[in-house]
RNA sequence: GGCGACGUGGCCAAGUGGUAAGGCAGAGGCCUGCAAAGCCUUUACCCCCGGUUCGACUCCGGGCGUCGCCUCCA
């Protein structure tokens, strides 16, 4: 049973689907009027981990995560940059998938754009008017807050503290618009001014509200209710808040089932935000570090947590990740190199035992809220394991089959989490290997797969004759053309990394 | 001011009413021609003060501190 934490509920609950074997799940795009900052990606990122995991359990997951490309913000960027809103909306939202995919995001099962969805949009808002819950002032659609006897229920708040505390705003001055009949009371649709992107509509030409888009648009690709909506901390209120009064008034039932909420990414204890200024686009990011070094240091700690960026940190992290792909190496070299003389070395029976602790625990921490931190310690522990128990080892076939099962556990477990490795490849030498080979060894042909036989093979004769200058210059030039080198009692071990 | 979250070893971070995973970094050791990798050892009065309990880091109350939301925001 997968238990996760429901911020509607505040509490960890068992997950049950609404249809047994699947889960529908919406998760709130961007809005694109900027590349995404890593404080995005890393929601995106947390509901990744939780869509693979979910799959991994064996459910059929229908994901659907929108793209907000008509907002004020756009409109604003495409002022400043004298171009159309939807060049900018069109830019941004071509970045954010590219973005997404270099950071190993599974793309959406239905990525909707909200100016696609505009009849959707038109058609909830009317039937909202149409029920009492909303009313029409010069072309602008406001909800009625106060209409709706659950408001302020996800997002724990009181409708009428909020409303004192809108007086007080409206004492300093900052502003009410007097066409809302209660200040509490937000747009669902606008009047179009000049300029602005504009659709037809009963209120006139205009444009839809930001909260209305992830109503209709979550409504009309996963049906209602639905599983599980899902979203940064920060989007809880109004946004969240927003959006369920307005499909539970709109449709008299119930929106979504479980409400999920990842934790803000600070920097310097404070959050990342575009407003604050303090933000570093993921595209920046991923330029000195790779997508899994990333997701490792976002997993490392639970979703729901705050979590401090650092340049340092993400450091940390590709040193753990290497940690587990130096042992992911020499597993395979060892099976590489296992045959059926060779004697017993390892303890088959054991290697399994360890292999099912460590995706029992797995499965243990994963489905006690996403634990991801805690799953990740199985691995590192399976890691530790391996390592202890291959030490010094010759593998004969028997074993060798053993140690690739832990070794595609490890693959597994990382790829649910969505941390892909890519495979050391051991034939794709580079075609310089056979110029070092002719210099340093004295190879004749051409194949870069014998030039690196050539030269370990002459790295090992002139260990033998202690001439240590030679063996050390092979040893440099190989790993300067991207080689890894590693010896070992049962000869020097070779991988190439690119 | 209102609502909420958090405070665990040098840094990061899980976790449990019965004395605390894992990662990174440091120190020492083993292995090694060197190097790399690995292994072993090593550092926790679990923010402070009360209370409940046979027993709390884990539950309750208070304090201090940090952060988030209350306005656009993943």
């Amino acid at each position: 049973m997968i238990r996760l934490y429901d911020t509607n509920q505040r509490r960890k609950v068992d997950f049950v689907p609404l249809e047994e074997g699947k889960v529908s799940m919406y998760v709130c795009g961007p809005t694109v009027y900027n590349r995404i900052h890593i404080g995005n990606a890393r929601t995106f990122i947390s509901f990744d981990m939780i869509r693979r995991y979910l799959q991994w359990r064996g459910f059929d997951v229908t994901f659907v995560q929108n793209v907000t490309d008509v907002d004020d913000k756009i409109i604003a960027r495409a002022l400043e940059e004298g171009r159309s809103a939807q060049d900018v909306a069109r830019e941004y939202t071509e970045a954010f998938i590219a973005d997404m995919r270099a950071a190993g995001v599974a793309d959406p099962t239905i990525r909707p754009k909200a100016t696609e969805e505009i009849n959707t949009m038109i058609a909830l808002v009317q039937t909202l008017v149409e029920r009492g819950h909303a009313y029409e002032v010069e072309g602008d659609v406001y909800f009625s807050v106060r209409s709706d006897a659950h408001y302020g229920h996800l997002s724990g708040r009181n409708v009428d503290e909020m409303e004192a505390g809108h007086r007080e705003l409206r004492a300093d001055g900052q502003g009410l618009e007097d066409r809302k009949r209660d200040p509490l009371d937000f747009a669902l649709w606008k009047a179009a001014k000049p300029g602005e992107p504009s659709w037809a509509s009963p209120w006139g030409e205009g444009r839809p509200g930001w909260h209305i888009e992830c109503s209709a648009m979550s409504q009309k690709y996963l049906g209602l209710p639905f599983d599980i909506h899902g979203g940064g901390a920060d989007l809880v209120f109004p946004h969240h808040e927003n959006e369920c009064a307005q499909s539970e008034c709109a449709c008299g039932g119930q929106f979504a089932r479980y409400w999920m909420h990842s934790g803000m990414l600070q920097v310097n204890s404070e959050k990342m935000s575009k407003s604050l200024g303090n933000f570093m686009l993921l595209h920046d990011v991923l330029e000195d570090a790779r997508p899994q070094a990333l997701r490792m240091l976002m997993l490392q700690t639970h979703y729901r947590s705050p979590l401090d960026f650092s340049v340092a940190r993400m450091d940390e992290a590709d040193a753990a990740l290497s940690r587990i792909e130096t042992a992911l190496q020499n597993m395979r070299w060892l099976c590489d190199n296992s045959h059926a003389g060779a004697p017993d070395t390892v303890d088959d029976a054991q290697i399994r035992d360890y292999q099912k602790q460590a995706t029992e625990g797995f499965r243990a921490a994963m489905d006690d809220d996403f634990n991801a931190p805690a799953a990740l310690g199985c691995i590192f522990t399976l890691v530790n394991q391996m390592n202890i128990a291959t030490a010094g080892a010759s593998l004969s076939t028997a074993d060798a089959e053993q140690v690739i099962g832990a070794h595609d556990c490890i693959v597994e477990l990382l790829d649910v989490l969505g941390i892909a490795l890519e495979e050391g490849s051991q034939t794709d030498y580079p075609a310089e290997t056979v110029e070092l080979a002719a210099r340093l060894a004295g190879y004749g042909g051409s194949d870069p797969m014998e030039a690196t036989e050539a030269l370990i093979e002459a790295r090992a004769l002139a260990k033998a004759e202690k001439d240590w200058a030679r063996a050390d210059t092979i040893r440099d030039d190989m790993i300067a053309l991207g080689f890894l080198i590693e010896d070992t009692p049962q000869g020097a071990k070779v991988t190439y990394q690119g």
